[in-house]
DNA sequence: AAAAGAAGTGAAGCACTGTTCAGAGTTTCA
DNA sequence: TGAAACTCTGAACAGTGCTTCACTTCTTTT
């Protein structure tokens, strides 16, 4: 055995793996998939392109690491907040104002995970990434019809309706909003969110 | 002058540009617009790839006028029950339940307008689409509003949410719906679009 | 220090597709 | 009918971008 990798090389290798899933984040936020070359992925890390193949056998094997980085980030979020304190409607809200917080802070990544035009793998992954907000949106909608603060419905449906709407707002929110509007524009959707989930007005 | 095209040959001329424009809208609703090539695209039609530059300046162009044509019919159906005879909830119901039916009878069309991968120049084509909707939803909300009907709230954001709730249950919609589910299906939309309007249910 | 092994490089290779164009086929008109 | 004008064809071309690979550079071990 004439080699083998010390301690310190193989952390050295893992961050620059790390460091190349960030900044080809970055990019795919800030360009959008269909821009991010693997030229310009790694033009942007620092490293060759052939380098790029050191990690990842395939760009679209680098593109869906990138995206269940981000997305599983995402529901990760959303999830704690769905599954914390407080009554279903009010975590159903709060919910929201996360999604919604969140999506507006970073809208090129939001835009990335929700709708950019993108590889098929990319795609695949996205489905999966809906799925799994559906989930999140409709165990607690159920919750809330058993709690009988909701009205009988399809859970899932009114979870998709959720995502979807919240997401067709954010992608194209009537103009780049400032920082007075995206407040106003956050509570519109909350409520616009809890009537849709067929809350009493007036217990919101 | 030598050569003047007549009557006869201007017919079949726009008679085969109608032709080749009718079946890339075929192909791209039966394998979206990445899969759509000029190839495949002229195959479809039984004219050779060349041929399509005779009536189209670029791929782009034509694809451009495939999706228009095929939202405009979209949204001028819509437009008709949203302008049509009720009042606005019964409108806005009816409106949902049109949007989701033609969606459903026509589900690869349905993807290729709202949300499958495309060139940016039919993606631009489509932010217009989904603004347009929006615009029909939204006068309709805020005629509800000035009735009486509906509470107060941002009609532009309801509008959205209406346009990204039911994309979002149509294009993925929980698995192949058969005719019965269908008919359920649509019932669940329809009210849950109503509740998020904030449409009084003992009236709907 | 030197050999062995691995990572990094970047230009060339390659596949895929939109577009062009010279020639063949068709239609018009004198 | 024959010449001119136009349409149609499909193979060749060209742009793009992922991937490969011979080579260089760096690290490890004796």
């Amino acid at each position: 055995m004439a080699y083998r990798k010390t301690p310190a090389e193989l952390r050295r290798l893992e961050a620059a793996r790390e460091h190349l899933v960030a900044r080809a984040t970055s990019v795919v936020a800030e360009v959008g998939w269909a821009q991010a070359s693997v030229t310009a992925v790694a033009d942007s890390a620092g490293i060759a392109a052939g380098s790029v193949y050191q990690h990842f056998p395939s760009k679209a094997a680098l593109a869906v690491e990138v995206f269940r980085r981000a997305a599983g980030r995402e529901v990760e979020v959303l999830g704690e907040v769905l599954h914390g304190p407080g009554d279903p409607v009010e975590r159903i809200g709060r919910g929201v104002e996360v999604f919604a917080r969140r999506a507006l802070e970073n809208r090129g990544l939001a835009y990335a995970l929700l709708a950019a035009p993108a590889e098929p793998a990319v795609g695949a992954e996205r489905l999966d990434f809906r799925r799994r907000y559906r989930a999140l949106f409709a165990e607690v909608v159920h919750e809330g019809i058993a709690a009988g603060l909701l009205p009988e419905q399809n859970g899932e449906i009114t979870a998709a309706a959720l995502t979807g709407a919240i997401g067709e707002v954010l992608v194209d929110p009537l103009g780049t909003p400032d920082e007075t509007t995206t407040g106003a524009l956050i509570a519109e959707l909350t409520a616009m969110a809890l009537r849709c989930a067929g809350a009493d007005p007036a217990t919101a």
